[in-house]
DNA sequence: ATATTCCGGATTGTATACAATTATGCCGTG
DNA sequence: CACGGCATAATTGTATACAATCCGGAATAT
């Protein structure tokens, strides 16, 4: 499996490629929760060395999206009910104070990238995709917290934002809808509007709605392990 | 399970030694921030290869101890005055709820542990160790975080704690003295209480204290290079 | 038949080798 | 003498090779 082709389609580096394209692939529940993800298996699908594959499990561990288990592999993370929990509360603790931030703040660009972000939104789910959907409604938040312009507290915002998409594939309740987009909406216009308080609030309330269409009752979580999954069709 | 080998050269991975041994070479104060930090030596240091160093480095980049630059090389973050006052914003904004916890929760044991780290903090410092002394002033609020048994927020705590002890090497008033003992104390007293109001109170406090102990003006910091710093003293 | 032990295959952990990029110093020119 | 371009050295990025550990099944003993 040698023999490059001549053209190098590397300009920049590997090891971001590969790590985005996997959170990319978490983000939109292609990879459930526990998959395993074998190192050489991840080498061959994006050719590049276990070298750049372990940097970008390492960096994805980081964040909590993969689970390394020394000298057993990485698992795609599988939040127990308690994770999940201290995930959205975390969440209620920083983004009401980052939204009430960012409607300081906001200038009309800003505000024209969070419409855009909600039109993305809507066209992904006119699409049926919903995976890029749910992808796009964390970017939303993101935005907002590189709007309030809080560097920090804005990392750790990105990385609950990730884990809550590993929640919600796990503990979400299918009765209700994924009607978020409403709530956004309000919330841009709270933020064109200045209006802080209310920002805050809305915010706060959204994240609540969020966490009350989970479903958090402790299922034994999930034992399985790949092989077992194989099995069934192996034979 | 028989006789454990007399000599365990290595009982666990190296990558995490080298990882620790940096964290708290950064905590000490022994290693100055901006300091680059090459590969090969590092390498040389510590008896492994480029592989584990380039992999602890990059562990302690996610946790923003080391800033890494592509095809530049690691080097000790040095947070910005906007970067150190982020840091204690969010401090701010998470410790006190979780001193609240704490409270609620803490088992005589825990007080015991807490009470044991003051004691090993008032000996580092009676030592002359301050180094020392700052760590575990530092593993303090970490241990705090962990009996509030917020996993999740103890994380975003620990990571806080860490660039604070960036950004006390390089914003720290000599003029204030290192005083945090006594606030300590009388946060341990509060959550052995159970009172959690008041540890919360406490702690909100104890950092406004931390933050007004910093000068946080903005000198222009950066553009000492390791080899300007060594130039001087070459000639 | 069941449980246990041991061996082979597979996967991860670490080290080394090679490629690419950047930094440094020399030399020529203006 | 100063400045810019080029060649060389040094450092990082990536790939490959070797070592250690773990998993699974088969053979054996009870």
């Amino acid at each position: 499996m040698q023999a490059q082709p001549i053209s190098t389609p590397k300009p920049q580096d590997a090891t971001q490629k590969v790590t985005d394209a996997l959170a990319l692939a978490i983000h939109e529940h292609r990879l459930a929760p526990a998959t395993k993800l074998g190192e050489d298996e991840l080498g061959e699908i994006y050719n590049v060395s276990r070298t750049v594959i372990r940097a970008a499990l390492q960096s994805l561990a980081h964040v909590q999206l993969v689970e390394i288990q020394r000298n057993k592999g990485a698992f795609v993370a599988s939040p127990t009910p308690r994770e999940a929990r201290e995930v959205f509360e975390a969440r209620a603790l920083l983004e009401p104070r980052t939204a009430r931030s960012a409607a300081s703040r906001a200038t009309p660009r800003d505000i024209k990238i969070l419409k855009e972000h909600i039109a993305e939104e809507h066209a992904a789910l006119d699409a049926g995709d919903s995976g890029r959907a749910l992808n796009l409604s964390g970017r939303f938040h993101i935005e907002i917290a590189r709007i309030a312009d809080q560097d920090t507290i804005g990392r750790f915002i990105e990385t609950l934002i990730a884990r809550s998409s590993l929640v919600i594939a796990l503990y979400w309740r299918r009765e209700s809808a994924l009607c978020e987009s409403h709530a956004h909406h309000a919330l841009v216009q709270a933020i064109a509007d200045g209006d802080a308080k209310n920002a805050e609030e809305l915010m706060q309330s959204h994240l609540v709605d969020l966490n009350s269409a989970l479903d958090l009752r402790d299922r034994p979580v999930q034992p399985q392990n790949l092989r077992e999954l194989l099995q069934a069709t192996d034979q």
